[in-house]
DNA sequence: CATTACCTGCAA
DNA sequence: TTGCAGGTAATG
């Protein structure tokens, strides 16, 4: 479900409470929620360690620790972090249980146990993120270094946006939000796009992911900020979640042209786009 | 690239 | 009962 604005919204309120707190206590009640190491060995050694802050890189939180350790995670399809109040009781879904030294607890919550918990050092952490691909949003990454990305790529827009080792941050919904907003098919050869449409999709990246901050991230189901609250990011979606569900419920339509939004599968994914104001390209149809 | 695996809940 | 859900790693 936590797609880079949803994973910002974690990190920017853990930030406001957390800072100077200390783990006075850990429990683990799913052993593959941490992922490089034993549950004895992570309660051992996160007890009694303060907290100096929170960051995000991609889709992963890094709790920064003292001493150089970090406390990352990373949420998949239905992971959330919780600030609550240590005495309520636990969600059947708590995965994890960290309390804190006022009275709260961060817990992580994960119906489907996909998520994972690491903790580590700068170096283990480095290596960690190895493979990701630049920042989206930072000022560093340019228009330029977008097209010399795209160019000579051989497969279709979708895939190759949903790739972390491409782009760091970008899931389902602000793939096809941007593809929408830049007109552009998910299909679309991502080495065929001249200056203006690669101009377009820059822009329309940084503008769904910024809205979605803006909004403190997407929810449709899942997704809780750690003060339990749900996001409003999915009012302004213009494709995802629009195509209609059977003979229920029709489409919506395409705000810019009318069209009901249509649904194909790209990459193993529900994919969400105008048919006309992102035209099939040629070469796929 | 596609496919499968990891998991559970929910809607059709 | 089947298929789908916002993610990613491993495998072909």
């Amino acid at each position: 479900m936590p797609e880079l604005p949803e994973v910002e919204t974690v990190v920017r309120e853990l930030q406001r409470r957390l800072p100077g707190r200390r783990f006075t206590r850990a429990q683990v009640f799913w052993e593959r929620t941490i992922a490089n190491m034993s549950p004895a060995a992570f309660v051992e050694r996160i007890v009694g360690r303060s907290i100096e802050g929170s960051d995000r890189r991609a889709k992963y939180v890094v709790v920064r620790l003292g001493e150089g350790l970090r406390l990352v995670v990373h949420l998949r399809m239905s992971g959330r972090l919780l600030v609550e109040p240590a005495g309520e009781p636990l969600n059947p879904y708590t995965r994890v249980a960290l309390d804190l030294d006022d009275g709260m607890r961060l817990v992580f919550n994960d119906t489907r146990k996909f998520g994972r918990i690491w903790l580590v050092d700068q170096a283990e952490l480095d290596h960690l993120f190895v493979r990701l691909g630049p920042e989206p949003l930072v000022e560093e990454f340019t228009p330029q270094q977008f097209g010399s990305m795209l160019r000579g790529k051989k497969g279709a827009l979708k895939p190759l946006l949903l790739d972390q080792s491409f782009l760091a941050g970008l899931g389902n919904i602000y793939v096809d939000e941007a593809l929408w907003l830049a007109q552009l098919h998910p299909l679309r050869l991502a080495g065929s796009l001249d200056e203006a449409e690669t101009a377009r999709l820059y822009s329309a990246i940084r503008d769904v992911l910024n809205l979605g901050i803006e909004n403190r991230g997407t929810t449709f189901a899942m997704f809780l900020t750690p003060a339990g609250e749900p996001g409003q990011n999915q009012e302004t979606l213009k494709v995802y979640g629009r195509a209609g569900k059977g003979r229920t419920q029709p489409a919506q339509l395409c705000e810019r042209c009318g069209t009901p939004i249509a649904k194909i599968f790209v990459a193993q994914r529900g994919t969400h786009y105008c048919p006309v104001c992102q035209p099939t390209p040629a070469e796929e149809a």
